[in-house]
DNA sequence: GTCTATAGTAAGATAGAC
DNA sequence: GTCTATCTTACTATAGAC
């Protein structure tokens, strides 16, 4: 696999061909971004080095988005989408093979979204590397909002000081499993990571 | 308890009256910056407001410190120093009262780490935040680094991928309740949150 | 929609007198 | 050590032709 989310996401789209031009031209200018990101870090990246990237221009990328920021948040918005939807699926999936303990179900799409950080390290490395525009909160405040909030349901979870404490450290976990993955190579010390990862989020959800 | 993290260093200097004026202004400056950053934010806040609060002028206070970045770690220096002889002293204490488990003792540093939390909520929003220097890597990297390198061999862990993970894990746990700590107003609901993340990291460390 | 050229601006940092 | 005045730089973002 790539490290293209994009490639995950094309499915939802027509097909290549039909793009309009608009669309096209939107995919190689949040390429180029992507690239920029990952090699210079947010801060450090300018529009000048994504134009150059693009082989467009000033004009036609500030005609497209609204300038670095937006950039950096359109990229963010593909990366969360695929983690969000594996886990979603896989939590569906879990139910309708008959799983019903919460925790159970929990860990599935905990374990999905963990898969998807395979093939998405230097993404990881971008999008948990704490820069970004200002206003772009670090960490779990922005793991996938929705997702978060259907599996403090799912867990049962109210909404007290200690619990919402619960589920942002279930989110840390999650998050730290993630750039842990992002950082080695060997499929199988990855399938390591996970499993401890994993069993670490099954000893605080079942407190 | 002010919310001066300087207040519990100044033991360390000498009596206020003796100090040379570099130190003082240095304070002056310091505190400024201090006010400035929690009420702006890094990225926002600029070297005017600074000076303009500080009552000094821009040279001056180039003069003591190399600009903004300079500042802000300055002052997280100090908070950190705070949090981690906080720690340290505790664990020390507890191991001459006897305890000798590596899990307790590390529960009596998390413990005491999370007591400091307490009176410094502006401060703890301030540098967990995610804001920072370029440079400054958010979350558990930063989080006494001596302190944890202690608490990696204090509980036996070895240098693998996977007690790396296990390690930040922890990390975030406690930082997390930092930031539960620091979101709430009273000593009862903190004392709860206190022990909600000491029971977690329990569970995490025990495994 | 895309391009080039350029305007705008904000802030960090320095020079050099006192 | 401290001050004022000023510089510089680096970008972002826009204007307006094609």
């Amino acid at each position: 696999m790539t490290e293209s989310i994009a490639a995950a996401n094309a499915a939802t789209d027509k097909p290549a061909r039909q793009w309009g031009r608009t669309q096209q031209t939107r995919r190689v200018i949040l390429d180029a971004a992507r690239d920029v990101f990952i090699e210079e870090g947010y801060a450090d990246a300018n529009i000048a080095h994504i134009v150059e990237r693009s082989g467009l221009s000033v004009g036609s990328v500030y005609h497209h988005f609204n300038g670095k920021a937006d950039l950096f948040l359109a990229l963010w918005d593909e990366f969360e989408t695929v983690y969000t939807e594996a886990a979603t699926t896989a939590v569906a999936d879990a139910r309708h093979s008959g799983v019903s303990d919460p925790i159970e179900l929990f860990i599935a799409g905990t374990r999905a979204y963990l898969e998807v950080a395979r093939g998405a390290s230097r993404l990881t490395l971008l999008f948990r590397g704490g820069d970004g525009p200002p206003g772009y909160d670090t960490l779990g405040r922005r793991v996938g909002a929705e997702w978060m909030k259907n599996n403090t349901t799912l867990l049962g979870l109210e909404d007290t000081p200690v619990s919402r404490l619960k589920v942002r450290i279930l989110i840390s976990t999650v998050v730290e499993g993630e750039r842990a993955i992002a950082s080695v190579e060997s499929p199988s010390e990855i399938d390591t990571l996970i499993d401890e990862a994993i069993s670490i989020v099954r000893s605080i959800a079942s407190l």
